[in-house]
DNA sequence: CATGAATGAGGATTCATTCAT
DNA sequence: TATGAATGAATCCTCATTCAT
């Protein structure tokens, strides 16, 4: 009855009501840990009389779960290819990436704590996956220039962002200035050619 | 009902079911989704056959969860510091904490999984933190040894654990070896002195 | 909100409405479970973008129902009337009735369906009652005039109405060929006198 | 988790429970609706002070309609098959059969309205259908031995059981011993050669 | 100690209905 | 009039927990 990833089929009031409630997702899996990220948590912090709402706008948890998943993929996808743009060298991609990764947990607190907690509930998969492999792409292009060293690209690549989830799990108790600088030397030292 | 962490008062019978309940929840928290670890799918991997002893041995799902967060940290650094113990520079401490690590990743598939799903929903919470706060001592006696550059060791700790946790949490895809070579000489990199 | 089953009150297009969603119901009914027929589907069958206008065409879903039982009832009553004005004796009108039923599920297979699926939960009664009444008194002016046996006009009255609503719960399995000549038989059998 | 017909698997208790939730069942079917037969009704006649028990001893919605409908059954069966083994004739047991269920209506007043309105909605299924077979098989057996005169004996079939269905559905209105002989005599005359 | 039965709160979801536009 | 968004009650179901035995 709901399209999955509506374009043009759904009212604006029917995408701003769903743009209300994903966000409200977003702020509850952020804030309460996903297992207590209910119905009745979310329709609270979007301002719902009725969990009823949310069955309506969205076809079931899974949907939900997915649109949010989506949702916070695009905004971290445009976010991070604003600050990427620039890079001329793989190198200075790597960095800008990095640094927008730090910026985004600034300006976007709650968005990539959802991101994290919801990886392992999302039924899209695709997206996670496909920042994994632009990475890995990344660091081959850098490789294939002489710029890095010679190294699994799969791994570093999961090394870059299993560092980048780190931080954001302590997102709240670290100093994140200290943690951006530190997370790009670590990760020159970690690619850059001997 | 219980003592949350009796060190005389439990008979040797109740040490042993509680042992075998944790033990049974570390491998579903493991095979399952945290979430998905109720009591029921916990009884039957003890081969238990009602949840009202798990409520019996234990005052409630949370003092379950602390148990085996405690139990595994506990295992954890038994293993980690029988494999420590013949480090004579700060370097080789940590490569071999680093190889432990992997290494317990092979022997414990279970363990580390349930760890990292559990430390978000575990009270105990000075567990892991006693850990970071080891690996930053060791990181700190290394710098003032001279054998690490200057960095801020909370922050270079919790880049070890983060690379730690990101293994772990895709283990079962990739090689282990490999990553654990990675790993090594990644880390390295990241604190050798200029 | 609304008059029950206004007569003059009604508007032409009101009247159009209600026909629509009434006849729409008689489908969902018949297509799916009484208790899976809900607004919803009734909507969807009538083309409406809203359940929001049946509740605003009928005080509430008993309403619908008893407007739907007795929409019904008025349609199966003229086509019988119309088969069975030419008959003579009781038993010639009796026969009529019967293959008049039968040819109406044929010509109106979502009609019987929905009458047999909707009769225990109208609440309009007289409907069905009046359709035994008239049945119950054709057979017993046949008995009056020694066509018939003697019998319990109601009981037989019953027995034919079950034969008939036996056959409809089936229609969709059976030659109704067939059953529309054993019944005539039947039927014959069981009220002819000795 | 739960047996769908348990056999020696089940606690004595467990039995019980079961029994006694599948008895509220049928009497909760017999007085409501089926679609008003909620597990809420269910408990209050159960004397439960939650549906979480019957969802504890019923895997769900399904397998409990399936047990009220195969006990429904098995209890019918055997109070039919108790009062058919002295029939000689197939015209013979045609006839206790029809008395039998008559008298099941007496002693059972809640079972057979109960089969009758859950027949569309159990997934079992065979039950009813092994039930038509029987009688067909009754049917064929007595139009062999030239008892019958010829007819379809599925439709046969469907037209009895059609018969005792009307007057199962008003069973409170009618005359169960005016019906009873009513029916024999009206099947007698409907079976007979001529 | 251990069992299994029982509880009640909380989960997502569906539904008829209401209401502002 | 008609729409679609919103409501809240009710449904089935799962869960941790309690309790008599």
């Amino acid at each position: 009855m709901r399209a999955k990833s509506g374009s043009g089929e759904l009212t604006v009031t029917e995408q701003a009501r769903r743009a209300q409630i994903v966000g409200a997702a977003i702020r509850t899996v952020a804030e309460l840990d996903y297992a207590s990220a209910s119905f009745k948590q979310i329709a609270v912090r979007a301002g719902l009389s009725s969990t009823g709402l949310i069955s309506y706008h969205f076809a079931g948890k899974q949907e939900l779960v997915d649109s949010v998943f989506e949702e916070i993929l695009a905004v971290f996808g445009r976010f991070v290819l604003e600050r990427m743009s620039g890079g001329g060298t793989a190198a200075e991609e790597l960095r800008l990436f990095l640094l927008a990764n730090v910026e985004f947990m600034r300006s976007h607190p709650d968005h990539l704590v959802a991101l994290v907690r919801l990886r392992e509930h999302a039924t899209v998969g695709d997206g996670a996956d496909s920042d994994h492999r632009a990475l890995a792409e990344l660091l081959r292009s850098g490789q294939r220039r002489g710029e890095f060293r010679s190294f699994d690209v799969d791994v570093m690549a999961l090394f870059i962002m299993a560092l980048r989830n780190g931080i954001v799990a302590r997102a709240s108790e670290v100093d994140l200035e200290v943690c951006g600088d530190e997370l790009v030397e670590v990760v020159e030292r970690a690619t850059k050619g001997d």
